[in-house]
Parts: structure tokens; sequence; C-alpha cells
DNA sequence: AACTCGATTCAA
DNA sequence: GATATTGAATCGAGTT
């Protein structure tokens, strides 16, 4: 049978006590909302021990947001099989195509759209209620209540067919509630950081370390010679303003600063200009002040935001993990005795088209290791850079340059496949929606964008309405393509863990996923596990192609190293 | 002092 | 080569 235990803050029938209230209530069902157990009251800092208990049971937890609830129960011990996040789920629902109708649906759809609004960690704190016996006390907030909580559950659960596209759906929910206890894991074991080995590459980059505020020597001694050579004694080169005027009076023609743009120039300031762009952007992102800040005991904990992306993606928020540059690397270092497994999955996008368009073709290009490869083969005349450029503008709806001309061509050898990425564009650029294989939706168009699409009475206005359209169609165009790999990584970690976990309950700690990027994973490992792990790697892929698509043709490979620092992968 | 916005660079 | 998706973060420079 079935069990799910939603843990909650409080229960609306729970009566006020004047002494201890409890801080949390568990209650223990069966599917049909039925009680197994008198509902728990837990007091103080009790719920890991009540939590524990309850996990031998194998329930699923019901959380409404396993984020906040998860990362305390990690710190007292306590790991959970399996969870059921609300907050994830009434996100997804919310914009599902493949639902059955109901109540609930119908006012969360009424209801503003979170995706419009600022990010929790930027609006003010929510008030908590603090009032229990205080004569003027304030009414108290019940929709952290338990009752609420379960009426919301089974109102999720009945919103899920049972037909193929439900079965998908209840798939999506139950891998993003995962990746909810994967994420709260990452964050807890931490991504092993040598603050040694990043405080010597910042010497030998920027020189000895100097007090905040002060540029480091080595920066200063080029912003010396850019000053000199542009002949503005006074340039404070960080200054992109200021930087492009004294560019332009010394006569170079230019109308940013970017680096790439500065490559094409020839003048003598250039080369001590992009040196300096490149240790200042190391000094100021992920300098000593960072290294203070984001690294604890040797550890780097960013806050993983699964679904914070509208495709499914995770978003991140706390020392900037989504962009950890290569420069650093070398300061991801194993703890003695271990080693780190690190494994990407190989052009996933591209892949997870051919499986969503069965394109027969593409899935042959995607038999051996290297699609591009394959694909220039097949119609490039072997020539791999024009295959990828021409696979990665179709993806994205690139329409001029190279990509775009290389598109008819692409087009004639996989029509399937492109004839799919063209119709989630029209799609997009009519104001309908998409979705991926499991049934993540696009959000709706705003009603904004639509009164723009339907009434342009300017030229300049459907100008503008046009560039809007075709905006929102590379949006859904890519939504399709980038979605369903969110979904496939998803998956591929939770086989992962559901492995690791095998190891650990047979009394073998097999290590743990410490990092998490798009289509990359690392993880901590044991020395004598290693190579168990990268076989495990490489099955869990297999098996999360296989749980999203079934048996078809398409490969799904990863590479997996095993090094001792993270810039020997790659 | 706290905010917003544009410019820039990093990642997949 | 010159073009397309999704993000995070910092800085300067202007605003409230």
């Amino acid at each position: 049978m079935q069990q799910f235990a939603i843990v909650a803050t409080h229960a609306i029938s729970q009566p006020d006590q004047e002494a201890g209230a409890a801080t949390a209530v568990v209650l223990l069902i069966d599917a049909s909302g039925a009680e197994l157990l008198p509902p728990v009251q837990v007091y103080g800092d009790g719920l890991p021990r009540v939590v524990a208990e309850l996990e031998t049971r194998s329930p699923r937890w019901v959380f409404d947001s396993v984020h906040e609830w998860y990362p305390r129960l990690l710190a007292a011990g306590v790991q959970l099989n399996r969870a059921h996040d609300l907050t994830l789920t009434r996100n997804i629902l919310r914009n599902a195509p493949y639902t059955m109708p109901s109540d609930y649906l119908a006012k969360l759809r009424n209801e503003p759209d979170p995706a419009n609004m600022a990010p929790a960690h930027l609006l003010p704190p929510a008030r908590v209620p603090e009032n229990q016996g205080e004569l003027f006390s304030e009414p108290k907030d019940d929709s952290g209540a338990v009752e609420n909580l379960m009426a919301e559950f089974l109102a999720q659960r009945s919103a899920v067919g049972d037909d193929e596209r439900g079965k998908r759906l209840a798939l999506l929910i139950a891998a993003e509630s995962a990746g909810a206890l994967i994420g709260a894991e990452m964050t807890h074991a931490g991504v092993p950081w040598d603050v040694a080995t990043h405080q010597q590459l910042l010497e030998e980059a920027l020189g000895p370390r100097v007090p905040a505020g002060v540029r480091p020597p080595l920066m200063e001694e080029l912003a010396g010679q850019i000053r000199e050579l542009l002949r503005a004694p006074a340039l404070n080169p960080d200054s992109p303003q200021e930087l492009l005027r004294a560019m332009n009076q010394a006569g170079i023609a230019i109308s940013n600063t970017r680096a790439w743009e500065l490559t094409e120039i020839k003048h003598p300031v250039i080369e001590p200009l992009l040196a300096y762009k490149k240790i200042a952007r190391l000094a100021s992102a992920n300098g000593y002040a960072w290294v203070d800040r984001w690294v604890n005991h040797g550890r780097f904990r960013p806050e993983y935001i699964v679904g914070g992306v509208v495709t499914g993606r995770w978003a991140s928020h706390g020392g900037g993990a989504l962009q950890i540059p290569h420069q650093v690397r070398s300061a991801v270092r194993a703890d003695p005795g271990k080693v780190l497994v690190v494994a990407d999955a190989a052009q996933l996008e591209p892949r997870i088209l051919a499986a969503l368009s069965r394109d027969t073709a593409l899935a042959a290009a995607a038999r051996g290791k290297d699609l591009y490869q394959g694909i220039a083969d097949a119609g490039f005349g072997g020539d791999r850079a024009h295959a990828k450029v021409a696979m990665l503008g179709a993806m994205y709806g690139a329409t001029s340059g190279e990509s775009g001309r290389l598109m008819p061509k692409l087009k004639i050898t996989y029509p399937r496949a492109v004839g799919l990425v063209e119709w989630a564009a029209q799609q997009g650029e009519a104001g309908s929606d998409v979705s991926s294989f499991l049934g993540r939706g696009t959000p709706a168009a705003s009603e904004a964008w639509k009164r723009a699409q339907k009434r342009a009475d300017s030229e300049e206005a459907a100008r503008a309405a046009l560039s809007e359209a075709r905006s929102r169609g590379r949006f859904t165009r890519n939504f399709i393509v980038q979605s369903t790999a969110a979904e496939w990584a998803l998956c591929w970690m939770g086989e992962l863990r559901r492995r690791l976990r095998a190891g650990a309950a047979e009394g073998t700690d097999l290590g743990q996923l410490v990092f998490f990027l798009h289509d990359e994973i690392m993880l901590h490992v044991p020395n004598e596990h290693a190579e168990t792990v990268v076989g495990l790697v490489h099955e869990s892929a297999q098996a999360a192609a296989h749980l999203l698509f079934g048996q078809i043709p398409v490969d799904f490979p990863v590479t997996a190293v095993v090094v001792d620092s993270y810039d020997q992968a790659k």
C-alpha cells in the first residue's frame, strides 16, 4: 500500500497550548487521504527523530517545499528516499497541457503567474505567525496547515490522469521532487574546494593579496600601461563608459568595449587591455572575496533552485555556481583518499531532438560517439564544424549568417527533426504553447504580448510585434529541446541516486553527488569505488533514456572520467 | 543608503 | 565565424 507522510507547520485543529506549542505536525495517510496513524505532534527540535522513525515505512514525504524543510533534516543526519514537493508540482501543473480538469487547476491558472514575479530571495520575508496565547493576536496564517497541504496533495494527484500522457506527467512530478531531494543533498555535501590552490592561482594572476578596495598589483600595473598608451592619466579601466571615450579619443573607432570585438583591432593598447579584462574578471567574480564568502571548511555550497528556469533547468543562488570558470577549476579538488567522477552527456540536445522527432536519419547519425561528425558525414562533406553550426542554429533559431544558409541542407537530410523545431517556432509565433516530452508547458503569452500582436496600428508597432513574435518563436523552438533535455538529466540523476543508495543500504559508501550543471554531474567518491561509480553513471544514463522514451534507436552516451581535480576533466 | 539599469563576462 | 537558447553575478552610474 502506498503511504504518504505530510509534514506541516501546524494543524488547524491543533489546540493552542499555554506552553510548548507543537513546532510541526506529521500526518501519515494512504492514497485516498485516510489517516493511517493519529497525527504526530512534534515539539522543539524533535522533527528529525520523528521523520527517521517513519522513514522505515518508506512513505513518500509531502512537503510544501522540500527546499525549506529538507536541509534541517539533512543537518540532523536524516535522509529521505522519496518526496512530493507541492510547490514544484503546482508550478508544473500550472502550465501543463495534459491534465484532468478541476477547480484546483482552474483556480491555479487564474492566480498571477509567479514566473513574472520577483524571485523569493528578493522579496521581504513572509510574516511568521508567532501569536499563540496572545490577547490581540493576528489571525493565524493557515496556508501551511496540514489540512490544507493534504487537500492540495490530493488535488494534485487527481489532476494527473492514468493514460499515457498522465503517466508521463506523473514521472515528471516524481523526478522533479527527487531533484529537490538531490539539490538539497548536494548543497549539504558541498563541492570540495581547495582554498590553498585557489589562493595560489590568484596570487599568480593578480599578485599578493591587498585590502578590499585596493586594485591588485598586477591589475594596477596593466592599468598604468593602458593609461599611458591611451594618454588618459585618470582613466578607470573598470568603467566601460570611460574606457570607450578614452579609446575613441585615441583614434580607435569602436562602439563598445567587448573583449571579442577588441581582438579585431590592431593597436598597442589592445594586448594589455585584454589581459586586464581577463584578470579583472577573475578578481571580481572568483577572487579572494569570493573564497572568503562562499567556501567554508573546504566546501563550496551553492543553493540549487530546482525548476528555477522556465524550461525546467535548475537555477542557482550564491557564488555563481552556473558559471565556475575553467580558470579556477584546479581548486576543485577531491579530499585525500577520494577522487572526483566528472560526467557529462555528449551532445545531449540534438540527441533529444532525434528522440522527440523520431527522425531515424538523425538517430543513425547519433549512433556513434560523435553526433556532429555523424551529421557531417551524412550531408556536409565531412565538415564537422559546419554540421555543428547548422544543428545548433536549428535548435536556437538562427536565420541569418552561415547557420541560416546551412538550414535548407539540414532540412533535406533531417526533415522530421528540422520540421519539429520549425513547428514549435510557428506555435510560439502564433501565441500558442508547446511542451516537453513529459508535459512541462510553456507559460502562456502575456496579455501585453497578445495585445501587441492583435493591433499593430503603425508601421513601427507592426515591426515591434513581428520582432516579439519571432522572439517567442525562438523561445518555444528551443523549449521543446531544452526542457526535455532537462528531464533526461533529472532522470539520469534520479537513477544514479537510487543506485548509490542501494550501495549504501548494503553498507558500502560509494560516495555522493556534489555538483550538477544542466548536462554535467560531479561525484566525490572513495578511491576504491571510482570504477564502480563510473559504471553506475553509464548505467543510469541508459536507464534514464529508457525511462523517458522506452525502446528507441537513439543513443545517449556519457563521458565519465576519474580525476583528482576538476580542471583535469575535459 | 537602497534601488534600478545597462554593460560585460562567465557557464551549459 | 559574426549567430541563435537559458542563466548568475559584478560593476559603474544613475535614480529614489
